[in-house]
DNA sequence: CTTCCAAGAAGGATCGTTCGTTTTCCTGCT
DNA sequence: AGCAGGAAAACGAACGATCCTTCTTGGAAG
């Protein structure tokens, strides 16, 4: 009996699609979604048309995959924060979620600020996209209402409706991204203080841990 | 003597430039820069290629022109706010400065959110969309900063530097803008009350009108 | 009649994708 | 162990579609 047997491992053929991904990543990044042609991708990736196609049914596949990794890396990153205990006040709460997008930032092949800008606009128009966006944010929202919540419970005073107050810290976040990518200021670490100054101030901090 | 007369005024010239834009404005907002075509243009405009390639050179020269509306428009409607005397606290700036997105949009041919997210992704990969925004973003800094250092001036403790907290209060609104274009939500209302909030409870408030 | 605006078909270029061919590499037999 | 067979992967030229732009033609206004 003739059995077909895979010419590569589920592994390699794993590693190529994420060699296609980061070529198209950096690509993306530099110039946009519309704006990067399918050719560029394969040109980055070192590959051919024929290729690539064997691993993406499309370039809105590749789209949509990016897109998807930029969002979920981002969310994953503030897993960590909402395991907490005690739960951090709204200050240290901000200062985390404005830190982690610059450590990301760091770690991908493209500038991660103008893509970010990319998926926003690209999810306002694409579908698959909007539902991601919509589930990725308000899981997000959701997360922080709840961390605010249990602050609250040790006997904080919010002040402000928790679940009111959790996109007003996306704001924060999203606004940094933008400027950082429009006009590359201000600084990570000057803005973080800034907001961190004024949950202070508004007796959402301390940095200081209840103990 | 022979002289060329214009067929139409310079004011009929203007007419039918606005109405191309306007035009532009809808298919950019619905569908991004990138993926309306020129034809998409021509036909909510209700002309023909050629009469629309008499009044803008290309669809580049378009989608700066509705860009730079997008950006000036929005910068526009600041400006009456850093005129106030007595300057209003940071938290009257903040509500201020987040109704006027919402202001705009009702006014717009298309969805202004959607758009001017299209505009910063646009933004940072087109050197004249770049610096455009770098001066609007820089302007609008500074006269955040200049209010903020006249608040400061009449006796009131900002508790952060003018400077550093002005990029904080753009971040609100874009934002908001963001997760408005994004998910449809939070409310205005909702969202510059919890930021209005926030100021009051860190001090720099109130909120209430000075007259 | 002259002049200019408007129209719309056509041109030239680019795009995403496919498909026939070549190369690579695993498998099974000698 | 080495070779032959074959299937999958890679290649890259080519295709059809779409895009932006131009240019010729028709018509309205002064």
């Amino acid at each position: 009996m003739i059995r077909t047997v895979p010419k590569v491992s589920d592994a390699h053929r794993e590693q190529r699609r994420e060699q296609i991904l980061i070529a198209a990543w950096k690509c993306f990044a530099r110039n946009g979604f519309h704006s990067t042609s399918m050719a560029d991708v394969i040109s980055e990736a070192g590959l051919s048309a024929g290729a690539v196609y064997l691993y993406f049914r499309s370039k809105e596949e590749i789209i949509l995959a990016v897109a998807g990794q930029v969002f979920t890396g981002i969310a994953g990153r503030m897993a960590e924060l909402f395991e907490r205990e005690p739960p951090p006040s709204p200050a240290e709460v901000a200062g985390f979620l404005i830190e982690q997008p610059v450590l990301a930032r760091a770690q991908t092949p493209g500038d991660l600020f103008p893509l970010l800008l990319a998926v926003w606009a690209e999810a306002t128009r694409n579908p698959i996209l909007a539902d991601l966006a919509d589930e990725i944010l308000g899981a997000l929202r959701q997360q922080i209402t709840r961390l605010f919540e249990r602050w609250e419970s040790t006997g904080q005073d919010l002040r402000i409706p928790a679940r009111d107050l959790a996109p007003v810290l996306v704001s924060l976040v999203q606004g940094f991204v933008t400027q950082q990518a429009l006009v590359g200021n201000p600084s990570p670490e000057t803005y973080r203080q800034s907001v961190v100054a004024l949950f202070d101030a508004a007796g959402l901090g301390p940095a200081q841990p209840a103990g």
